[in-house]
DNA sequence: TCTGGGGTCCTAGGACCC
DNA sequence: TCTGGGGTCCTAGGACCC
């Protein structure tokens, strides 16, 4: 992580209305047409992205299904296909990977690759961007969009303003000068919130905000002002652009959240959600290798008010039951008795990754208890996530945690008086 | 308009310890 | 009896991104 003495050169890999483009390779029939990703027309939803054609309208992405409705009556909505994503993100950086060692995927359809000193293999930037944006065509029938820059901002910017379907270079020396006339909402990390704060203080265009003096932002938006500061001119300025490209970082959270299509207030479902809710987390922390020492309950009402609760264990944990049994304690500690509940949350975070409880254990016993878990995770995957119930929780409460049963999996065969509570 | 789901990072207050 | 300051951990909430 140390800063290089020389100017980078960094793309940052866009694709074009990926999802949408992902769908029409699976249904032809929908090409050119105004195409909207994310549920039914009538669903409690957002747009996960639109079609070009569909962009037309006004329509956009995180914008409410049944408004993107009204503004495009005609548009065809199709259910997202997260698996056909993740495929196809694969086939991205597998093209990636032949013009860098250094391939950073910022999530499915991006990309930053580190190209500082490939020119002797692939020649100046924007030839081997050409040749890579034809690559990626023929070998994954998809476009994308390249910009290319002395740091992952200025490539991230620029790769914004060559779409669709383009490349553009800011050269070296040239970032203040490519950035001022931009808006400031067009910096990474300046939304709403901030864009409005920044107009009030009469900051419109990013050259607006580079006259300004450091210290000054720094005063008014504390560690995020000098980062701003930094960013008006072109620099990778605090939190994660910091990071060199393709050092890899561990998750920090894990997290899964359900919305109803209808709000309710019924106990019966709202825990048998969260139990859902707690396996899938639970599931992911041990194919992530994670034992988790914080557990948090999310929980939006009918007015969408949202409060999240979180508690931490003495030893961290992976098991489906534990997980339930904090979240459960949570929900019935702060739910309003009664009241309709929009959106329920279950996530796992600050991670270990060993459990002081296996530590315990002799290393073939631990290897039992790994296999028995993998065991029932790939029941789960053949029969259904109802086959196996680690987490009976529902109606009983759990197995002790004892020096024989360290994770606290119920038994084979539980007795009746098997469960406390 | 009536607002998904999965993440990251930052702030701020209170507890607790030295 | 009135009163320090710094460090760390925990919890809650919010801005932001794709």
């Amino acid at each position: 992580m140390q800063m290089p003495h020389y100017p980078r050169t960094i793309f940052h890999v866009d694709m074009d209305a990926f999802f949408v483009s992902v769908e029409e390779l699976f249904d032809p029939s929908l090409k050119g047409k105004p195409v909207v990703v994310g549920g039914d027309r009538d669903e409690r939803g957002v747009v996960s992205a639109a079609s070009y054609a569909a962009r037309q309208f006004g329509v956009h992405s995180a914008m409410p299904l049944r408004t993107a409705a009204k503004l495009c009556p005609q548009a065809i909505f199709v259910d997202g296909h997260p698996e056909r994503y993740r495929e196809y993100s694969h086939k991205v950086h597998e093209v990636l990977e032949h013009f860098s060692p250094l391939v950073e995927m910022a999530s499915v359809d991006e990309a930053y690759l580190d190209m500082t000193g490939t020119e002797r293999l692939h020649g100046r930037p924007l030839k081997s961007a050409h040749r890579l944006h034809a690559e990626m065509k023929s070998v994954t029938q998809l476009n994308c969009s390249i910009g290319i820059g002395t740091s992952r901002l200025i490539a991230k910017v620029s790769s914004a303003k060559a779409k669709p379907n383009g490349v553009l270079w800011v050269l070296p020396g040239q970032e203040a000068k490519f950035l001022a006339p931009l808006a400031v909402g067009d910096i990474p990390g300046v939304g709403k919130v901030t864009e409005q704060k920044l107009h009030a203080m009469d900051i419109k265009k990013v050259g607006d905000l580079a006259r300004f003096d450091d210290r000054d932002l720094e005063d008014r938006f504390g560690k995020w002002g000098l980062a701003l500061a930094g960013k008006s001119r072109g620099e990778d300025a605090g939190g994660w652009f910091d990071n060199e490209v393709g050092d890899s970082v561990d998750a920090k959270s894990i997290s899964h959240e359900h919305t109803f299509n209808e709000d309710t207030g019924d106990a019966e479902r709202l825990l048998s959600t969260l139990m859902r809710l707690s396996e899938m987390v639970a599931r992911r922390l041990r194919e992530a290798g994670f034992f988790a020492r914080t557990i948090q309950l999310k929980l939006r009402y009918k007015d969408f008010t949202t409060l999240t609760r979180a508690h931490s264990l003495e030893h961290p944990t992976q098991m489906d039951n534990q997980i339930f049994e904090q979240i459960r304690n949570l929900f019935v500690a702060h739910w309003k008795k009664g009241a309709p509940v929009r959106l329920l949350g279950v996530q796992a975070s600050h991670f270990e990754r060993g459990s002081a409880q296996l530590d315990l254990l002799e290393p073939d016993q631990q290897q039992r208890w790994q296999n028995a878990l993998a065991a029932v995770d790939h029941l789960r995957d053949k029969f259904g996530e109802s086959a196996v119930g680690l987490a009976r929780g529902m109606k009983g409460g759990f197995r002790e945690r004892t020096h024989e049963n360290p994770v606290g999996l119920p038994g084979k065969m539980p007795a009746k008086d098997a469960n406390k509570d």
